[in-house]
DNA sequence: AGTGATTTGTTCGTATGTATT
DNA sequence: TAATACATACGAACAAATCAC
């Protein structure tokens, strides 16, 4: 399921959810390689048109799962093994 | 529309099954779709002039039964199956 | 040196939902 | 009936780290 691109503020899952498995399915189809870093905060607002607050909240669930980490000043980058963080 | 559109006091059928029997009778005419929100519960006393106790009541057999379900700070949405079994 | 742009980090406020007491 | 709590979402403002010039 390659969730549509397609943010839906009326469905039951929550918006940063959706965001989320948005950006998860970009890394996994190679959008994004491992070290490298995603869009910025501001461009994921801009790209879909959520606040920012939303945005990084779906960026935290994925660092929670240890797909992404952030450097401050620097930006946020996929994890090097994509999964687990030795 | 339908005679049971409207809430009857003094009928012997609880209000809140009253309530519950239109909702069921909205969503199986597709006022709300499967995955769709329906309306939030301010709005449901609103509509029906009903207490907030009253019409949590409906909405929570309407639960019971499969047609709703509830995503705490999302509202209260309708069941995705019964049309298709799969 | 320092200045400004970019980016993440943080903290407020406002609004809308349901959940609980 | 009322108050409180919690979750979601948007908006604004400011700080701190980084980088380019």
């Amino acid at each position: 399921m390659d969730a549509d691109a397609v943010i839906d503020h009326e469905a039951p899952t929550p918006v940063y959810a959706q965001l989320a498995a948005i950006l998860r399915a970009r890394i996994e189809r190679g959008d994004w390689q491992p070290g490298r870093r995603i869009m910025s905060e501001a461009q994921l607002v801009q790209a879909y048109g959520l606040a920012r607050e939303t945005t990084r909240k779906a960026v935290r669930v994925l660092i929670e799962e240890g797909v992404l980490f952030t450097v401050p000043g620097r930006g946020t980058f996929v994890t090097d093994d994509g999964e687990t963080a030795e």
